[in-house]
RNA sequence: GCCGCUAUCGUCCAGGGGACUAGGACGCCGCCCUCUCAUGGCGGAAACCCGGGUUCGAAUCCCGGUAGCGGUACCA
């Protein structure tokens, strides 16, 4: 499984940021070593002695045998991609990247009802918006069914597996009959679906990297149905042997997938036994929290945004969504909050992935996303408000409400009016457009009219003039003035504003509120 | 029911036997800055789930309880 190159990086720019980690992380290779799940080595110990030692006795630089590291980012096409995929394909993609291995993009859609082209299409364009790019794929699990069916038939003739008719009931059944907690056996019969044999002793270990070794003992195992009866492989079987074959070193998902663990480990140790897989040792497996929303329940649309077409609609930028996300599980370890993602690819690390799950907390991202909107250059900002928008020449607005929008939706409703004219606020023109305030708007209109530069320090010593002039506080004079050029009492800096409008513009607004007596 | 994972401020992340009067960030409250809204600065309130045990010493290790979550599909 090498190098068939397909699609390009989808984003140059993360490109970017892999080579500078590259260069970054210089000859010092901190690498686990994978694969040490496959003699079970008995690391045994507690978790981070674990990943201590491992780190330690990792092979080193020109050791045979390391293999790159090899990550998947293994989607099912059943709807959007949500919030959690979107952090488990970060977490991949930053493993890869800070590693310098490689990520493969599988889409899993062996469930016939759910998966949709459509659905992977949604995929593929969160994963571009993201700006996540993968080294392999995508690899449709349903392309390599002919794979499937080979391996199933090997498991099936080296007596790991066997047919049965078995019902969800028959299954219940026989806990009732044998105890709850006995695990479910059957007897191979002519047809029906295929079961895989689960050892009746011992026990099946997850090696993992960071909840450390769980084992969970055979006899608490059913027999799991790994094809249907039309031959058509099930989920536990798929991953393994695509897992497999792909040479993946490290498999990064949520914990909801640990439970699942240990049948697809006995499918692979089973693939093993039968000649499947050469001489590939197997993954290690690391767990992430999951992620809530916001009420601590299953995350879902009454929480707001919850995929990553949402966010992008809702105006977040994919670099803070890249660091929000990276803080759901992971901390960089020194309180650091805001990271470009050149930093999340240095400093991302699986050894400091938490073990608790996670809330989405949307006003955290935006603040997050704020701080980023903060820190790009005018024109970047301008590019990425005209592509949200729609709209073209936005620079000098976006100069001047870049302090005060939190996300790209925000500019809008704040600078807008200066295009499109004052927008309709009763309440505001009720305020400050009264006889007072109108008289204060002729003093401004006189004061502004005058000959002369119109630029933002000209304007505000116009305004002060007439400010020191009349013995008004500040508000007395920009409020109405605020109201009379965008209908409404906030609005970027009134200085700035005005210098942007031009004396033209400025001037037949404040005309038209002097006019409507 | 059974199997498994998890448990530090409202939230996220630190702290992994003594340096903890438990640290940082968001949010919240107050003050300063200020033309609105923001930004920025300063200050404050706010947490080790409960019970045992080990130890000279436990937020930290062990056991139990409780709670939350996941799995228990011819779904993924």
């Amino acid at each position: 499984m090498g190098g068939v190159p397909l699609p390009p990086r989808r984003v140059p720019r993360s490109r970017r940021g892999r080579a500078g980690a590259r260069a970054a992380r210089g000859s010092r290779s901190k690498r686990r070593s994978p694969g040490r799940l496959g003699g079970g080595s008995g690391v045994g110990a507690a978790r981070r002695q674990d990943l201590a030692s491992a780190r330690v006795s990792g092979p080193c630089r020109g050791n045979a045998g390391r293999r790159t590291v090899r990550v998947r980012f293994a989607p099912s096409p059943t709807g959007a991609l949500h919030i959690g995929g979107a952090r488990t394909a970060l977490f991949n993609w930053l493993l890869a990247r800070h590693e310098g291995g490689e990520l493969v993009l599988r889409i899993e859609d062996t469930d016939r009802e759910r998966s949709t082209p459509e659905n992977v299409e949604q995929i593929l364009d969160a994963l571009g918006w993201l700006e996540l790019d993968w080294d392999e794929g995508p690899i449709l699990q349903t392309e390599r069914s002919e794979r499937h069916a080979q391996a199933l038939g090997a498991l099936l003739s080296g007596g790991h597996a066997y047919l049965s008719n078995a019902t969800a009931e028959d299954v219940k059944a026989y806990k009732e009959l044998h105890g709850a907690d006995r695990g479910f056996r059957g007897e191979p019969e002519a047809g029906g679906a295929v079961r895989l044999r689960v050892p009746d002793e011992g026990a099946t270990v997850v090696h993992d990297l960071i909840r450390g070794e769980t084992s969970f003992e055979n006899v608490h195992l059913d027999d799991p149905v790994i094809a249907r009866a039309d031959g058509s492989v099930l989920y536990n079987f798929a991953v393994a042997i695509d897992d497999l074959d792909a040479g993946i070193t490290h498999v990064v998902r949520g914990e909801d997938h640990l439970s699942n663990t240990p049948k697809q480990l006995l499918v692979l140790e089973a693939a093993k036994a039968v000649g499947l897989g050469g001489e590939a040792a197997l993954p290690v497996y690391a767990h992430l929290p999951l992620l809530h929303g916001p009420d601590g329940k299953k995350l879902s649309k009454r929480h707001g945004a919850a995929s990553v077409q949402e966010l992008r609609d809702a105006g977040y930028l994919p670099e803070a969504v890249r660091n929000y996300l990276a803080l759901l599980g992971w901390g960089a370890g020194d309180d650091t909050t805001v990271l470009s993602t050149e930093e999340l690819v240095q400093r991302f690390d699986l050894e400091r992935v938490s073990r608790n799950p996670a809330r989405f907390d949307e006003v955290k991202l935006r603040w997050l996303n704020g701080v980023h909107i903060r820190s790009l250059s005018v024109p970047e900002l301008t590019r990425r408000l005209e592509a949200f928008t729609g709209r073209q020449g936005l620079e000098g607005a976006a100069r001047i409400s870049q302090e005060k929008i939190h996300t790209l939706a925000d500019f809008w409703p704040l600078a807008g009016s200066l295009f499109d004219g004052p927008v309709d606020d009763p309440t505001a023109r009720e305020r400050w457009l009264g006889a007072d305030g109108r008289a204060v708007l002729a003093d401004v209109r006189e004061a502004l009219a005058q000959e002369g530069g119109f630029d933002e320090s000209a304007v505000q010593e116009r305004l002060q003039d007439v400010l020191q002039r009349r013995g008004l506080k500040p508000r007395e004079v920009y409020q109405p003035l605020r109201v009379a050029l965008t209908g409404s009492t906030v609005s970027p800096g009134m200085f700035e504003s005005v210098a942007l409008l031009g004396r033209e513009e400025t001037l037949r607004r404040i005309d038209r509120v002097l006019a409507d007596a």
